[in-house]
DNA sequence: ACGGATGCTTGAATTCGTCAAGTGTCGGAG
DNA sequence: CTCCGACACTTGACGAATTCAAGCATCCGT
């Protein structure tokens, strides 16, 4: 209810409004096309798991990162890392390595054969889903327009 | 490489490239703050597990669905339908019932609890991430009217 | 009315995720 | 220098979610 005083009663939407109907927007799209599906079917595809992709993208080639440091980026157990890690390393995909200040700590870092499958995997997810590709290029051209006003965070593509 | 013949050359943004510019906006929005979170975080603030979210999503109060209807919009086993239902029936949730042309099927329907909490995800899903709401309203009334062309599917919304 | 197809359930196996302990290492207080 | 607590990772147990292979009851075409 309580709006901070001062704003127009003139204007109908609201900014609240505006943005939930934005993200209905976006989430309706994500949820009937994409979301479900994406990391499924890719996963399917080249042959790794759901869990593998979301590990693969939070690690850039030749650079070795810390077990809970990639724990903390995918909000997950350390456990749960130790895990994922045996299954990448198990397929070549990722190699253990120790740092010689702290023999703590154990890090990983992508093997030539996972640098590829990282980018195989990043290639697919940026295929657009064909009900994009089924617009008119003039409702493409405005919406990437709007979109560049969306935040990207911290992006492990690229 | 080869895009049918006759594509004008002057554009220098094809319409697949527009398409992914679109998609990568949208996913990488997701990937960095909705898509890894939302369903979890609604399911522990509900106490539900993002299964059954999923699953609630896909009944419409007081209409009896198939467990087979089910199973094909959930894209999973009709095993794991019975095991999600068995979950749902668990927590009063859903109850089964049966067709009388066909006494093969079973069909799920929500119970006044499960619509009730089915309405409280839906409003909890509807609630726009933070980083929407920070940004200024004229860019979210630009997104909003761009994104009206986007296709919404099946929504199991409303 | 028989035999194959259909709809659901059951059971084993895999992935993913959390929590509770266990092991080895570091670093500061005495 | 030596403990002792903190830290980094691993291991094990368990639950959730998912798939496959069998199984059971029912339906339907011949």
């Amino acid at each position: 209810m309580a709006y901070p005083s001062g704003v127009a009663k003139t204007r109908p939407a609201s900014k609240a409004t505006l943005a939930a109907d934005v993200w209905r927007a976006i989430f309706g799209f994500f949820w009937s096309t994409g979301a479900r599906n994406s990391l499924m079917l890719v996963s399917q595809e080249l042959g790794v798991t759901p869990g593998h992709i979301k590990a693969l993208l939070e690690l850039q080639p030749g650079q070795p990162r810390p077990m809970g440091a990639l724990a903390d980026a995918l909000h997950c157990d350390a456990s749960n890392a130790t895990w994922l890690v045996d299954r990448l390393e198990e397929r070549a995909l990722v190699e253990r390595g120790t740092v010689p200040t702290d023999r703590r700590v154990k890090t990983v870092v992508l093997t030539p054969l996972g640098a590829k499958t990282r980018a195989a995997v990043i290639e697919r997810l940026n295929e657009p889903p064909e009900e994009l590709l089924a617009l008119d290029r003039e409702d493409l051209e405005e919406m990437r327009a709007a979109l560049a006003k969306l935040p990207q965070g911290p992006p492990p593509f690229a």
